[in-house]
DNA sequence: TCTTAGCTACTGTGATCACAGATCATAGTT
DNA sequence: AACTATGATCTGTGATCACAGTAGCTAAGA
């Protein structure tokens, strides 16, 4: 069982087999495809895997790290359930960070960029109106955003969205995969627009407005369910 | 029955021995005695603090995630060595961070709050003008910070700007613990007054200002002195 | 003396095992 | 029938070992 099972990557970088299941878990979270509250097992993921329960160690400690996962005193570690106060603050935090982020973005926009852009909403919008599992959508969505914060040529500000991203992940794709009324999907695109409309005229401020409302909308959204104790489901990595 | 319900004991801090080491390591990232470019062996430190390698690995994992230390493909971890840009980017992030933070400290400060900021800052004072090591006075200078951050009652973002001191702590606290002329050490000391009358006002924006002019002294301090290649040292954990 | 080959000692990585605590189902008892 | 005790099985934690690299020192050769 300790040989070397064929995963999947290629390996573009030199990654340690931690590190590619640090990847792993990382979509898992960003896709909504681990819930609040549900538990994983070291040994379970790694036999899921392939690996031995090290590497899974690993990337569980980097994720406990970012605050991604959380492990109880003598239980299993989970994905923490996001109480109202927390899920409050958070945004609050994003609204900072990612409108300083685009602000940042918007001084250093190329025509490039902003037809990248264009192009990635319209492939989301379509994405939003297709029935059906939305994974594609929210990695489109997740594209979209990181695209124009890694404009702003900040690798460490944008490794700090990153960890905010995988708190909120798995509600805010938890919703957008369940429910996600195609009103909102489109209030999202159209944010979308506006935002990079700013990026085209390179006006930062205007940026940030457009980013914050984005963000503001699914909070709101969000926060109107009330997602707080969400039911565990069945972990099936 | 026995059913014995402590309602005052959430407690979910686990005293794992792997965030014991974890703590003993950010202290010394935090009190600049791990220097920048200097590498950590994890069988040395593991014996130097009496445990095997796991716990080590542990808290090595959980730095690297938050970039407070890095790991070569097949070298040593190591503090990472930021460069002119790494430095000046991580201040603009502190710049709009902490400021954010001063920001809502400020609209929640108490009394209380604003008299324990005066004691510390004398202590401060005190310890600034004391000739030798001042391990001391970094610490009382972290102390009032975070004591600050902690006031505005977002648990996370205080967790955030911890990990910002984590990265720039060996290079701020080297020059405070080497050179540090103590004109500086007045200035900061003057900053933090200003900054402490503004909390007891309430006024964000003037406390904001004064947190920043903070940070931008200390930044122009270390970034004329370019401590870019630090010389490694001993590891004398 | 300078170069080079080789060897030793170190590095992180991964696997495997032992252990303590917790959970849960089941069987035994009242 | 309700409750309790107990054991099987899960959990993370920590220790130890094996392995594959690399750095640096040493000794051999020109």
């Amino acid at each position: 069982m300790n040989s070397q099972t064929p995963l999947l990557n290629p390996a573009p970088k030199r990654e340690t087999l931690g590190s590619n299941v640090l990847g792993q878990i990382k979509e898992l979270l960003l896709t909504g495809q681990l819930m609040p509250g549900e538990g994983l097992s070291l040994r379970s993921t790694a036999e899921a895997i392939g690996v031995s329960v090290m590497p899974v160690r690993e990337a569980v400690y980097q994720l406990v790290a970012d605050q991604a996962l959380e492990v109880a005193p003598n239980k299993s570690v989970r994905v923490p359930q996001l109480t109202a106060d927390q899920f409050e603050e958070i945004t609050l935090i994003r609204l900072e960070i990612e409108g300083f982020a685009v602000e940042q973005a918007a001084q250093k926009a190329t025509p490039k960029l902003v037809t990248g852009l264009r192009s990635l909403n319209n492939k989301l919008s379509i994405a939003m109106s297709r029935p059906g599992i939305k994974t594609d959508a929210v990695r489109l969505n997740k594209e979209l955003h990181f695209s124009i914060y890694e404009a702003a040529a900040m690798p460490m500000l944008t490794k700090i969205i990153e960890t905010m991203w995988l708190r909120v992940g798995p509600i805010l794709n938890y919703d957008l995969r369940i429910g996600s009324e195609r009103t909102l999907s489109k209030i999202a695109v159209k944010h979308h627009k506006n935002l990079i409309e700013a990026l085209a005229l390179r006006d930062p401020s205007l940026a940030r407005q457009a980013l914050c409302a984005d963000i503001e909308s699914a909070f709101k959204s969000i926060y109107k369910k009330q997602y707080l104790n969400v039911k565990e489901t069945n972990p099936s990595l």
